[in-house]
DNA sequence: CTCGGTTATATCCACAGGGACACAACGCCT
DNA sequence: AGGCGTTGTGTCCCTGTGGATATAACCGAG
């Protein structure tokens, strides 16, 4: 049953796509409190990293992430407050659609081979 | 408002990934009654509709479409029962969706750029 | 019995996307 | 002043995804 993942990706115009990749990098941002360090740990580069961020930042109206370089440790990035908000309404919107949609789901996974939710 | 799309993919395990491609070429099986109309209709090539069919088939229970050679047309492909199930049912999952995630995709939205949303 | 249009399948290849790599700029700290 | 670790940016190159293409099998209609 929970071998059921759910991508779901939100195309605003032709202007932006926010999705999986992006929501994890900018939580991945927010506990790293790098950008390097997030591409690190989730096997992305960092040049890839960065054209996410600046493709946010360019979006949106106020950037999703503040970058600094310089200093004691070389620099860092951190969420502002509109980032940190974009995510949780992604996240929450994520669990609203496995909440209401696992009719559906189930319906679909119903008609799959291989039953083995036996257990 | 509404050139916000919503792209949604399903993954059951590593076995398949059902998604809007899938979809539309279901739903395009349906209206013309061939694999490479569907195709050409949405400008996708023979060969890659093929594989679509086949991964689908191989993945569910009973496969979501039957196929024919020869006869008066040369050949042809239907939905079965259960490819028209699940398609049905993708639908209803997508607008499900639009409909109960429409308030955190409204948060997501006020904070993007150029808010040309005055008509 | 050939023609027509489709399914089914293999081979080859172009091309874009992303990775690897290199390097400049920055600013605090010792 | 020099070093460190990060951000920021460009360049080259590899790879694999899919398109183009070719061909066989199929079968009813005329």
């Amino acid at each position: 049953m929970e071998d059921t993942r759910i991508r779901l990706r939100l195309y605003f115009g032709k202007r932006l796509m926010f999705g999986p990749g992006k929501a994890d990098l900018l939580q991945g941002i927010d506990e790293d409190g790098s950008i390097s360090a997030a591409g690190r740990r989730m096997k992305m580069s960092y040049k890839r990293a960065w054209m996410l961020v600046e493709e946010m930042n360019a979006a949106f109206g106020e950037p999703l992430v503040e970058s600094t370089r310089g200093g004691p440790k070389g620099g860092g990035a951190r969420l502002t407050e509109s980032g940190r908000a974009v995510l949780a309404h992604y996240r929450r919107l994520l669990e609203t659609v496995a909440e209401t949609g696992s009719a559906e789901i189930g319906g679909i996974r119903a008609r799959l081979k291989d039953v083995n939710d036996g257990k």
